[in-house]
DNA sequence: TTCATCGTTCAAAGCGGTTTCAAGTTCTGC
DNA sequence: GCAGAACTTGAAACCGCTTTGAACGATGAA
């Protein structure tokens, strides 16, 4: 049934019934009742096609999810993302549209959404350093949110983000504190924004104590299980191993746990781990005493905080630009511990483990 | 630019160029040339919104993810399916529509995307027994393919499915072949369709050789580490421990290797493991001799599957359902073996590892 | 009583495409 | 050279809703 005909089954003009559909004040609230009731009863829901163009808004927010051919890995944040966000969405009565492209495509699949005006509005996910999307977006003039940062680039825009580099600084001084002085990083892929700032974190909290940085102890990597642990062994089976590592992400942190177990090696006593949070859904770091020590951001709550953002702005409340950096506070859990005096790690039978092929 | 203006400007019908763009036959191959050629050099994208509009189609497919309030959870395998869907989708010019919803709202989010127009067919992810969504969307005759199936529904529908009995009988009967009797289960939430017949290849497995099911082996839930962990140390540490345990996901599987850690026990030699591997993207069981012995079938290429059968099915170029059940071989890993006399675990020393508190 | 005002309601003109049907043009075959 | 088929093109209706501008009756002020 289509607004014509329910209409005039309730003997109302469309014009009415729309407005009392939507809301609008100059309809009698009697007129209203009934055409609500009438609805309900009659089953009547406007075609929402029609609605987009007669209104002009697309009631939708668009996600890129890219692809690429190599290491065609889908991010397991986005999915915590998606679902934060979308709730909101939900919520206000815009639906999401989801492309999947592969990478190469990525910038062509925003501006196709917006010239094909599908969306009123898109998030972008994972920013690199100078990305290009930002530059893209404010060309074609789509109302937009970042989660995450971009350094570099100039203009103002919308983003949600956590302190990566005053976490890592963080995790780096409470491991420095324990006595721990060398210290490896299990980070996000080279060129991520968030991934630089942490580094930075890092590398500044290191050099604050005037320790010098070692590269062999750096690793930039898709965060998979598997690089957790190959990056683990590497670092554990060098001639001069760590004895504490900062991981990037819980998922990557399992194959470093994997990597010690295998090794003999003790999590939290031989050696230390700290992990960045961001608190998956099926991945909890929980108990009375966490696993794992970690930096703590929940990536549901910055999608809810990036879609409250974009909608605003696409409703246009908001005027300027909003920043939201989210602190992620330093949980003490089991995987840490003061650092063991080096002749642990020198004792013979040990190192012969350490350096097995 | 819209339609009218853009072929004005070019000097034809707006006719002729939603004809030339649309790839119907009747227009000139040189007059088609030079439209596409415009539409490109002057920036010419048919807006979508109104072209659902005037064909009745939405273009877009839907999927919705329940969450809900007590164990509000992400599928880890819905990122993964929704990207082998999604990359089906672009090719074929269809956007995917995601909606974030209490999972009490699940069906009437369905039947509001079909009476608002928004989306051709749906996907349906995660069937129970019986699962009332089926029956609604065949009421509400709206084309949906099904990831899984469902028991005890009638009438056809389009299904993509691994087999999951076999694969779980396969499992357990290799782990008999190995020696091994008390096997444990680890499987997904009661109810589900898949955990029944996972349950069932195993039970029916073990009734096969004539081994009693111990209900104290095998647990239900949400499959996340921590479950994984919980339900492997319950195990172990009860009177009589099982050598052997079946995980219904690598994520749970993760767990119980935490916990076969923590309390000493050798993963392959003491008590083995064999999971159900979907190979999600960024959690890859793999290596020349992979870590865990499972049976894999990959949850993206099911995604690619389903996004092909609803198309067809929207494309009207199928009449009847389709059904597609994928098996899953079993490849050994490193995290099966013989089965240990029982005097191992029996012996003092160990038990009373395994027994404190 | 009359006129301005207010509160309601409606007719009709969009929104920007697609598609039907008619018409004009160019080819054939005889 | 001409009728009829085969190609091309275009005018206008239509998709189902929103929204502008006008109309109408009721109310209140003058």
């Amino acid at each position: 049934m289509n607004l014509k005909e329910f209409s005039h089954h309730i003997g109302l003009s469309p014009t009415t019934v729309s407005r009392a559909l939507n809301g609008y004040p100059e309809v009698s609230e009697r007129t209203r009742r009934k055409v609500l009731e009438s609805a309900e009863r009659l089953g009547y829901t406007p075609n929402s096609r029609a609605a987009r163009l007669a209104t002009g808004r697309a009631m939708t927010i668009g996600h890129i999810l890219p692809l690429s051919k190599e290491h065609e890995m889908v991010n397991p944040i986005f999915s915590d993302f998606i679902a934060g966000a979308g709730e909101q969405y939900s919520k206000s009565g815009y639906d999401l549209s989801l492309s999947v492209v592969r990478d190469e495509d990525e910038a062509e699949a925003y501006r196709d959404l917006a010239t094909r005006g599908v969306v009123d509005g898109a998030v972008i996910h994972g920013p690199k350093i100078d990305d290009p999307r930002i530059r893209l977006l404010q060309e074609i003039d789509l109302p937009f949110v970042v989660h995450g940062r971009s350094s570099r680039v100039d203009g103002e825009y919308n983003w949600v983000d956590v302190n990566n580099r005053r976490a890592f600084w963080r995790a780096t001084d409470f491991l420095l504190d324990l006595g721990h002085r060398r210290i490896g990083l299990i980070n996000g892929l080279d060129g991520m924004d968030f991934a630089t700032r942490r580094l930075n974190g890092y590398g500044d909290a290191l050099a604050a104590r005037g320790i010098a940085r070692d590269p062999e102890l750096v690793f930039s990597g898709e965060m998979t299980e598997n690089y957790g642990f190959a990056t683990t062994m590497q670092m554990l089976r060098s001639p001069k191993p760590p004895t504490a590592i900062l991981v990037s992400s819980i998922i990557p942190a399992m194959g470093a746990r994997r990597a010690l177990h295998d090794l003999g090696i003790g999590l939290g006593d031989e050696v230390s781990v700290v992990i960045h949070d961001d608190d998956l859904s099926y991945f909890r770091n929980e108990g009375d005493v966490p696993i794992f020590t970690a930096t703590r951001s929940s990536v549901r709550e910055a999608g809810r905080l990036c879609a409250d953002i974009l909608l605003d702005s696409i409703r246009g409340a908001q005027d300027e630009c909003r920043h939201v950096l989210l602190e992620a506070d330093l949980t003490v859990g089991q995987s840490t511990g003061p650092a063991p005096a080096m002749r642990h790690l020198l004792d013979r039978d040990r190192t012969e483990v350490l350096r097995r092929p």
